[in-house]
RNA sequence: GGGUCGGUGCCCGAGUGGUUAAUGGGGGCGGACUGUAAAUCCGCUGGCUAUGCCUACGCUAGUUCGAAUCUAGCCCGGCCCA
């Protein structure tokens, strides 16, 4: 408390540039309140301790992407400014799934999934957090408090709000209108996410700005159980790679973080030029004036820092390079090409199987299609013959198959079919 | 529980006994153009190592020479009533 008199006298705050990049909204936020219950940065100088700082994952699904990426950045901002990052993974919630954007139910997964999932959330995770600074980063799952709650404390959780709240959250809201089903254990959901704050004793809680309504049930559980309510910081949504909904997995516009540096290069690389802005402030830690005039060098460049943050500099070049290999042609000189293994593969064979078996295209129906439109190439050259036959390994060995622009394998003896 | 309307391909949505994987739109993929962008134009859009075969209109049985279209039962959803 010292510390805070100290710094009101003065009538300056140090720099907070890091908490307000890429934050769309801070609840509460009363910008001239010194306050540490109204006003977070003035709560980040308190200084009596290191704040608790609030993210949930569910593990519902196995790969994360770039738009999952940006609250775990937020997190890490919080932690290089000496908090405490408190992950909570949503094992127990992922069960029921979280109504929140959906236009309809979310399937239960089983505790095998969620459990399988988990595991792999946290080595995606990995390179974004710090692992590794004492006291930086705390790991719960919330089954730990949630499989214990009896059907007394669930009521009580289900008294504190009523029907019409929760039919005002947008999600319901919408399914309700559009006369689509919503099941009460759906209800139960922002509950639960809340209960996590009580149970962590969350000072701050990151989230996407559609986290609101939970985030804001939290500060409400808490406050009912005699606490401190916790402070909601939102981050926008990100689009995804086709620049128009929001990046999703189910939509196909995404960039994974665990894809190769050439294929995360080559979408990154393309990214909308409406988009560009908002991906570096969100994606990468580039002063915004910094960003380059050119709307291609923006994009390139870009493209360049996120690969180096999920697979090092040295990657990020060399993924550069090839992807510019390629376009002009010159297959032969790239590297970064995933490899196919012919091993397995019987012959003589016909190029549309070849297409398909190597996983450019998702059917042998399809590859044939692809094929007679004339998208198919062999080491840059064009082949719309769909039956094309090969008679033996040898003659494919080294050569580069490719899909439309960005789509390529390379032909290897090696390894086992794949 | 009762009444009623409805369940079609990735999504929306036509189709109410008969050449045909099934109109149209969206989305997606590919081609041209370009800045590997946007916009625009064009093509493709069930599966199968495939001149043919297989699976598709909630599920299951029927009626028919023949059904997504007719009948019965079942499952699921919306609304109204209780």
């Amino acid at each position: 408390m010292q510390k805070v008199a100290t710094l009101t006298t003065q009538n300056q705050k140090p720099d907070f540039t890091w908490l307000r990049r890429g934050t769309s909204e801070i609840f509460p936020d009363q910008l001239d309140s010194t306050s540490p219950d109204e006003n977070l940065e003035w709560r980040l100088l308190s200084g009596d301790r290191p704040l608790r700082i609030k993210l949930g994952i569910d593990p519902t699904g196995a790969d994360i992407h770039l738009g999952h990426s940006i609250p775990v950045r937020k997190l890490r901002a919080f932690q290089d400014a000496g908090h405490t990052a408190v992950l909570i993974i949503g094992d127990f919630t992922a069960r029921i799934g979280d109504p929140t954007g959906k236009s309809e139910v979310r399937k239960q997964l089983t505790q095998a999934d969620v459990r399988a999932n988990a595991q792999t959330y946290l080595d995606q995770v990995r390179p974004i957090l710090d692992f590794d600074t004492p006291g930086r980063l705390e790991i719960r799952y919330n089954s730990e408090w949630l499989s214990k709650l009896d059907l007394g404390k669930i009521l009580e959780l289900l008294s504190t709000m009523t029907v019409g709240q929760m039919l005002a959250k947008e999600g319901f809201a919408e399914r309700y209108e559009k006369e689509n089903p919503i099941y009460l254990h759906e209800f139960l959901y922002p509950l639960m996410q809340g209960f996590d704050s009580v149970a962590i004793e969350a000072d701050v809680e990151l989230g996407g700005t559609d986290q609101k309504f939970n985030i804001a049930v939290g500060r409400d559980l808490q406050r009912h159980f005699g606490m401190r309510p916790q402070f909601g910081l939102l981050t926008p949504i990100l689009l995804g790679t086709d620049g128009v909904q929001k990046m999703s997995k189910s939509l196909g516009n995404y960039v994974a973080l665990t894809e190769d540096p050439l294929s995360m290069y080559s979408k990154l690389e393309k990214t909308p030029d409406h988009l560009l802005k908002q991906y570096f402030e969100l994606l990468t830690d580039l002063p915004l004036e910094a960003i380059p005039e050119n709307p291609r060098e923006a994009q390139k460049l870009l493209a360049l820092m996120v690969v180096a943050q999920y697979h090092g500099e040295a990657a990020a070049k060399q993924a550069q390079q090839d992807a510019i290999a390629l376009v002009k042609g010159s297959t032969t000189q790239a590297d970064s090409v995933p490899e196919f293994s012919l091993v397995g593969i019987q012959f003589p064979v016909r190029l549309f199987y070849l297409v398909s078996a190597s996983g450019l295209c998702k059917s042998s129906s399809d590859a044939r299609r692809q094929i007679q439109g004339g998208a198919v190439r062999l080491d840059g050259e064009k082949v719309d013959q769909v039956d094309c036959t090969f008679d033996s390994p040898e003659s494919l060995v080294g050569k580069v198959l490719q899909l439309g622009k960005n789509k390529f394998v390379r032909f290897v003896m090696e390894g086992e079919k794949g």
